[in-house]
DNA sequence: ACTGGCTCCTGAGGGC
DNA sequence: TGCCCTCAGGAGCCAG
């Protein structure tokens, strides 16, 4: 389900309602996601307070007192505040109550997500710790993005969805922002210029921003916390929209695959060859 | 060391 | 109505 945007949503919209409270039990109804849920979760969490909630890529990390659970929600997964007594949901694998009554609750009906647990330095978990630059860090600069990109074989497309290079860009935003900075998204990652760069960045950041001010993509079921709707779908120029006129040119927006995922771009805006 | 392709899983939607 | 096929927001793994 999630991208960056909707996984900073789920993060802020949690934050609010149980950092601070003590858990007091944690419930496994199906352990089987992309790694076996630990069952030992079930002994360890009762008693221990949540401190702070923090993104990492795609990755949702809770901070207790003995450590971190870390949380992804792979395609169809989904984290929610609910009544403690609330009626445990068919594809509810995991939740844990707090003391003052509610429960946290992750659904995933594909489960491709995870729920770990570390009691070390989360940034030395494995899935973590080859992770790429937070796209909204001062540290994803053109520069990086080229000297990254330069050495690569794959399409800019697949560089940006690439998690050891920049986290969080998933199948939508890596199309709109090729679309935003009219790049073709089969080009090779090692033709892009500097100043190409430069607008990738630019443009990462201002779509992944302003998604996050509008709660996140929603195409059909993913929600915030609290279960609201993002309504950033709004505003997707390409991504879904294949066979329908350019907003820029009223062109007809082309589908190919790359790397087994779908890519909607403006065949005039973003040329295979450079412009000019 | 890279790269592309396959795979995990369920559900929705289209065509027949 | 129902069956079969394709597609879906992710990412680890493996062969070449």
């Amino acid at each position: 389900m999630p991208e960056l945007p909707e996984v900073e949503t789920i993060c802020r919209s949690l934050g609010t309602k149980i950092v601070g409270q003590t858990m007091v039990a944690a419930r496994i109804k199906n352990a089987k996601l992309r790694q076996p849920i630990p069952r030992k979760l079930v002994k360890i969490l009762p008693g221990q307070q949540l401190h702070r909630i923090t993104r990492c890529g795609k990755y949702i990390l809770l901070h207790v007192d003995l450590g971190t659970l870390i949380i992804h929600l792979g395609m169809s997964g989904n984290l929610q505040i609910k009544p403690s007594n609330h009626e445990i949901g068919k594809h509810e694998h995991f939740n844990v109550t707090f003391d003052d009554g509610l429960a946290l609750c992750y659904s995933d009906p594909r489960r491709f997500g995870a729920i770990l647990w570390t009691e070390k330095p989360p940034s030395q978990h494995g899935v973590l710790k080859n992770l790429g630059c937070e796209p909204l860090s001062q540290e994803f600069t053109a520069e990086f993005l080229w000297q990254r990109a330069r050495a690569k074989r794959c399409s800019i497309k697949q560089l940006l969805m690439d998690n050891k290079i920049v986290t969080g860009i998933g199948n939508i935003y890596a199309n709109e922002i090729l679309f935003a900075t009219q790049i073709y998204p089969l080009r090779s990652a090692a033709s892009i210029t500097k100043e190409e760069c430069r607008n990738i960045v630019k443009e990462s950041r201002k779509i992944l921003r302003l998604a996050i001010r509008h709660g996140g993509t929603t195409l059909k079921d993913y929600t915030d916390g609290k279960g609201k709707r993002g309504s950033f779908q709004r505003y997707l120029k390409v991504y879904g929209r294949a066979g329908k006129e350019c907003t820029n040119c009223q062109t007809k927006l082309a589908m190919v695959r790359i790397g087994q995922r779908s890519t909607v771009f403006c065949p005039r805006c973003q040329r295979q060859e450079a412009a000019g």
